[in-house]
DNA sequence: GCCGTTTTCGGCCCGACTGTTTTCAGTCG
C-alpha cells in the first residue's frame, strides 16, 4: 500500500502547484492564419468521412497519414507554403498540397464542405465509441437516422439497434457500456502522473510474482506528453502466476479482461492498464510491436515488405521460405532489418527510419547527462522549501550547480521579490554557497516580461546576478504580432540568459500563446539566448516539435524543472524526454555542461 | 491519394478478437 500513498503524494504535489498559478487564464485561438493542428484535424475528418462513405482504404489512409504528418510538423504550413515546400512533407502529394493551399489562403476547403454535406453532422463523433467503425456508423445513420452519441444511446435502449443486420443484443449492450465508460472517463492523462503509477505497479508486481524484463510500452514508453492508457510487458516461466498477481494489486479497481497471458484492468485512478506476459525468445519483437507508434510500425513493415520480409509481433518471416525468426531484444530486431536501434521517443513515423537506415541516428541526451537545474523557486517567493533545503536536495541528485530563481516583484500574488528583498537574498545565497561543499549556487531571478516587453527589475540589479530567467506571466491574450515583439524584446535584452516556459501553455488547461516562433528561434540563435524546456508535467514547454525546430535553427536549449518544492526536482526526466523527442543530444542542452562551460554560455559571462 | 533498390503504374502492414453467423465482416491496436 505504501506505493499507493506515494502516488497520491505525487498527485498532491502537482495539484499543490496550483498555489503558484496566478496567471491570467485565457484560452487563445488562432485568429490570423490557420494553424497546423486545425489543418490536421480537417484532414483526419476527411479521412473519417471517406471511410464512412466506403472509399478505398488506401485513399483513407493517405489522408490519415497526411493528418499525422502535419500534426508532427516542426514548422507552420504557412511557412512551407510560402517556400513552396509543401510536397517535401511525407504523405503530402499533389492533391493534398493543393487542398492545404486552398485552406490556408481562403480559410475554406470546397472538397471538405461538399463531403460534410453528404452526411448528417456529428456522424464522425460516433467513431469515437469503441466498437463502432465506419460501417456501423453508416448503417446506423442510414437505417435509423442516428447521427449522434445521444441518439444512439436512446435507440439501443428502445431495442432498435439489435434488429439491424449483423448487430444483436450483445453488440447493443457493449456499445452502451462503452458510451457510459466514455462519459465517466477522462480522455488522456499527463505523462507525469501515468509514469509514476506504472512504476509503482511494476515494483509491486516484481515483488509479488516471478515476472522478468517488466517494462512500459506504448505511448508511455515513447514519452508522449499525455497517454490514453498504460501498457506493461514482461516475460515469465509461469505467465498465469503473473497475471493473477497483477489483477490482485492494490491499485486495481476493476478487472476488464483476464486471460492466460494478458489482462486489462482499471486502476484506482480510473486509468486503464494492460499487461502482457510472453515467452522470452519473442520479447524483442513483441515489445517493438506494442511500443509503436502505429505509423512507425507501418513504415517499418512497408520497408520490410520491399525486402521480402513480413513483420509481426512474433518476429520476422521470410516471405519466400516462410521461415520465422524470433528476437529476444529490440536491438536485434532492428539490426535484422538493416537499421540502427531507434530509441522509443523517436518512433513517430517521421524521419527516424530513413536516418536509422543511413546509420546517422543521434546519441540522445539522457537524465544522467544533466549537471544542474537553472530554474527553481524557494520560500522567498512562492516555493515551499528554503534555499538550503533545495540546495541539499539538488546535491543529493548529484548536481554540480543550482540556480535560485524566485519571482520578481511583478508577480505580487506569488510573493515576488522587491529589489530590496532580492538584494538580501543575494547576500544569503552567497553566504550559503561558501558553506556548502560539492554544489555551487547561482544567484538568479525569474523576472517578469511585462505586457510592453520591458523587464520589471532595474538593469543595475540584474547585472549583479549570475543568471536571469525571463518569463511571460500575464496578458497572454495579446495578438500574435504584439506577443512576438514582447518576447523578442526579452530575447534581445543583453541581460536575459534564458526564456522560461516560452509558450506558456498548461496542458489540457490553457492553450499556448500566439507568437511567430520562427522569428523568435532565429533571434534566440543570433543573440545566444537560451530557450527553456520546462519539465513540469503540465507544462513540458517548449513542446517536442518546437524543440526540434529550435534545435535545427541552432538555438541553445536548457532543461529546467521550475521546481517549487524538492519533490519537483525529480521532474527533470520528463523534460529530458521532451528533448529526446526533439532529437536533442547532450551538446544541444546547456545544463549538461560542467559549471565553467555552462557559465561561459550565458550572456552574463560577458559582464564579469 | 501517395510513391518508387521491380515500378510514373500498380501496388499499398499485420494478426487477433468479437459477435454474428455457418464462413466471415467489422473493428482494434
Amino acid at each position: 500500500m505504501i506505493y499507493v500513498v506515494n502516488y497520491k503524494f505525487m498527485v498532491l504535489m502537482l495539484i499543490g502547484r496550483d498555489f503558484t498559478r496566478y496567471y491570467e487564464s485565457t484560452i487563445i485561438y488562432g485568429v490570423n492564419s490557420m494553424r497546423n493542428d486545425k489543418v490536421a484535424k480537417i484532414f483526419q475528418d476527411i479521412a473519417d468521412l471517406l471511410e464512412i462513405k466506403g472509399e478505398t482504404t488506401f485513399k483513407v489512409r493517405a489522408y490519415q497519414r497526411a493528418a499525422r504528418s502535419i500534426e508532427h510538423l516542426p514548422v507552420e504550413l504557412t511557412q512551407l507554403m510560402a517556400e513552396k515546400k509543401l510536397r517535401t512533407v511525407p504523405g503530402i502529394g499533389d492533391a493534398i498540397s493543393k487542398k492545404i493551399t486552398e485552406l490556408l489562403t481562403t480559410g475554406h476547403l470546397e472538397y471538405y464542405e461538399k463531403l460534410q454535406a453528404e452526411f448528417p453532422p456529428g456522424i464522425t463523433d460516433m467513431l469515437n465509441i469503441p466498437g463502432i467503425g465506419p460501417k456501423t456508423a453508416l448503417l446506423l445513420s442510414q437505417e435509423l437516422g442516428i447521427s449522434s452519441v445521444e441518439q444512439l444511446e436512446q435507440a439501443i435502449l428502445e431495442g432498435k439497434v439489435a434488429s439491424l443486420y449483423r448487430l444483436g443484443d450483445k453488440t447493443g449492450e457493449n456499445i452502451l457500456h462503452h458510451i457510459r465508460a466514455m462519459h465517466s472517463k477522462e480522455k488522456r492523462i499527463l505523462l507525469g502522473l501515468a509514469l509514476p503509477l506504472a512504476e509503482e505497479m511494476m515494483n509491486s508486481l516484481r515483488q509479488s510474482s516471478g515476472v522478468h524484463n517488466l517494462t512500459t510500452a506504448g505511448s508511455l514508453r515513447r514519452f508522449r506528453e499525455t497517454v490514453g492508457d498504460i501498457d506493461l510487458m514482461g516475460t515469465a516461466e509461469n505467465p498465469e502466476e503473473v497475471i493473477n498477481a497483477f489483477v490482485c494489486l492494490p491499485h486495481v479497481k476493476e478487472t476488464l479482461v483476464k486471460g492466460g497471458t494478458k489482462a486489462s484492468v482499471i486502476s484506482c485512478h480510473d486509468i486503464q492498464v494492460d499487461l502482457r506476459v510472453v515467452e522470452h525468445d519473442a520479447f524483442g519483437s513483441l515489445l517493438q510491436y506494442f511500443t509503436g507508434s502505429k505509423q512507425h510500425n507501418i513504415t517499418l513493415r512497408e520497408r520490410g515488405h520491399r525486402q521480402g520480409l513480413k513483420l509481426s509481433e512474433y518476429g520476422i518471416t521470410d516471405i519466400k521460405t516462410d521461415h520465422l525468426e524470433k528476437f529476444s531484444t529490440e536491438e536485434d530486431f532492428y539490426y535484422r532489418l538493416g537499421l540502427q536501434f531507434i530509441p522509443p521517443e523517436l518512433r513517430e513515423g517521421q524521419q527516424e527510419v530513413a536516418r536509422a537506415e543511413k546509420g546517422t541516428m543521434p546519441i540522445l541526451v539522457t537524465p544522467s547527462d544533466i549537471k544542474g537545474d537553472l530554474h527553481v523557486h524557494t520560500d522567498w517567493s512562492d516555493g515551499h522549501d528554503s534555499i538550503e533545503t533545495m540546495a541539499l536536495a539538488a546535491q543529493a541528485l548529484g548536481y554540480q550547480y543550482l540556480a535560485i530563481t524566485d519571482h520578481s516583484a511583478g508577480r505580487g500574488a506569488a510573493r515576488g521579490l522587491s529589489e530590496e528583498r532580492l538584494r538580501k537574498q543575494i547576500t544569503e545565497i552567497r553566504e550559503l554557497d561558501k558553506r556548502l561543499m560539492g554544489i555551487h549556487l547561482l544567484c538568479g531571478i525569474e523576472v517578469d516580461i511585462k505586457a510592453n516587453g520591458r523587464l520589471d527589475l532595474s538593469e543595475e540589479l540584474l547585472q549583479q546576478l549570475d543568471i536571469v530567467v525571463a518569463g511571460v506571466h500575464s496578458a497572454m491574450g495579446q495578438e500574435e504580432h504584439k506577443m512576438t515583439q514582447r518576447i523578442l524584446a526579452a530575447v534581445e535584452h543583453p541581460l536575459v540568459d534564458i526564456i522560461a516556459h516560452p509558450s506558456c501553455r498548461l496542458i489540457g488547461e490553457r492553450e499556448a500563446i500566439n507568437a511567430d516562433w520562427e522569428a523568435i528561434f532565429q533571434s534566440a540563435a543570433q543573440t545566444g539566448t537560451i530557450l527553456e524546456i520546462n519539465a513540469m508535467p503540465d507544462r513540458l514547454d517548449l513542446k517536442d516539435t518546437r524543440v526540434l525546430r529550435a534545435r535545427e535553427l541552432g538555438v541553445k536549449l536548457v532543461i529546467n524543472t521550475d521546481s517549487h518544492a524538492t519533490e519537483h526536482l525529480k521532474f527533470m526526466r520528463f523534460g529530458v524526454g521532451v528533448a529526446r523527442r526533439g532529437w536533442c543530444e547532450a551538446k544541444h542542452i546547456v545544463n549538461t555542461l560542467p559549471l565553467p562551460e555552462m557559465q561561459a554560455s550565458l550572456k552574463h559571462s560577458n559582464i564579469w
